[in-house]
DNA sequence: ATAATAGTGTCTCTCAGACACTATTAA
DNA sequence: TTAATAGTGTCTGAGAGACACTATTAT
């Protein structure tokens, strides 16, 4: 393409670099979390050995859509196929990457992980770790990934204030507790349970999926996420007006 | 910089074609409208004749960003030079121009006409015209633009359940009933007004600012916004629950 | 029985909506 | 005074939070 002369002149302007990059948040020991991968030691490249976001080039041979280029970013990292994956923004300057003019979407996603992978690094791909968030926000991230982080920690905690997001970091079946006690850890505070029951009842998006033990006390009925492709928005913030 | 052989291997790839579409919202006869241009006869350009967004390529020469390339968009085809800008989204995929795979990251604009601009085309400027909001979803818009617009829609109207959006379409000083008679046109429904007033009131984002005459009965306060950098959510929705 | 956890009932407070009321202006 | 519009006061209902209560399980 290239090479290629077009009929028109505005296919031979020179085209901005285009990547993906995605924020993958899951919920290990009680804390929100987030990906990072270090950037290859190699000097050419920009920001060498500095922590930043997963993310790459949009592969146009490869990716047939930004959701694909990112969804295929987050299996390369971490396997998972199914996760909550939600366009955050895009960023697009003529600074933000010393290679030359870059335009990036940014994702964010949820994902659940199988127990004891928080420490197993992927072979054959570049170093991750699972870094704590606000850890990571002290992090001088390379480009302008550490604003990215600030957005999608943003985003996070605001939508939800109001919607079923937390669900998405859980293994199911869940119990109602562990959602409470997840929304608990992205909210940085504590809610009310009766009020809490009261609301993700009222939502309707969760069914019933038997019992489930606990290691103490009474057991708990399970659930499940009746549709994995949306989350449902609550008619109120939990606190209004803070 | 096509012609550039770089050390890195990524920068080689094939760069997708960018560009930033802009829905540019206005009231006009009480009623919403959206700004459409109509794309070039010329059969070697795509959807030749159809209407569409306003929009283009990224100027990597002239636009130092994408909010810039979008401001300059908006200029070009209005002159308004202060409008209420925020970015909606991002779209890219291999099939949506038929020149390539390709990007574009869309904003929402809410402007004030000067009065009679609204039949006034701009000189130079490529045919382009107000259309009502309903009018222009029933047209089969060029590339995904239909879709695109259909987002800004939903995502105003979302928005102006819990924020001052509408106080941006509006010609300062406004007074009160003018205002809730832009909440009505772009809600699609009729609100109450006291509840109105404590919530704009309450909301704290706007100043008196004298008084402004109607032509019939009581006078009204006139108003301004507060702070037009952004806008105010309140906590919470116009009706809760649906 | 006790400890630990799951789950419910009841009260209160806040706030949005309904709607009737008062205030100000021009003719 | 009347019509027209701006602006206020009061009641009610819905729902979230506080918090005490009951229920179920393992030891």
């Amino acid at each position: 393409m290239n090479k290629k002369i077009s009929t028109d002149p505005h296919l031979d302007f020179e085209r901005p670099l285009v990547t993906v990059d995605v924020v993958i948040f899951s919920v290990i020991d009680d804390k929100l979390a987030v990906l990072l991968v270090r950037r290859p030691d190699d000097e050419r490249e920009p920001f060498p050995g500095r922590w930043a976001l997963p993310g790459g080039f949009v592969d146009v041979n490869q990716d047939r859509s930004l959701q694909d280029c990112a969804a295929r970013k987050l299996r390369e990292k971490t396997g998972v196929k199914a996760p909550y994956l939600e366009q955050l923004a895009s960023w697009g300057d003529s600074g933000r990457d010393p290679r030359g003019w870059s335009v990036t979407s940014a994702y964010f996603a949820l994902i659940t992980l199988p127990v004891g992978q928080a420490e197993v690094p992927i072979a054959g791909a570049p170093e991750s770790q699972w870094v704590e968030v606000e850890e990571a926000r002290r992090k001088r991230l390379a480009f302008d990934h550490s604003q990215i982080l600030a957005a999608a920690v943003a985003r996070l905690r605001s939508k939800v204030e109001y919607t079923s997001l937390p669900a998405f970091l859980l293994t199911e079946p869940f119990t109602l507790p562990q959602l409470q006690q997840t929304y608990e850890v992205v909210l940085g505070r504590e809610v009310d349970k009766s009020a809490f029951r009261k609301r993700m009842l009222d939502a309707a998006f969760l069914e019933e999926v038997g019992v489930v033990d606990g290691v103490f006390g009474r057991a708990a009925t399970g659930y499940r996420i009746r549709d994995r492709d949306r989350a449902v928005t609550f008619p109120r913030m939990f606190k209004s007006g803070e």
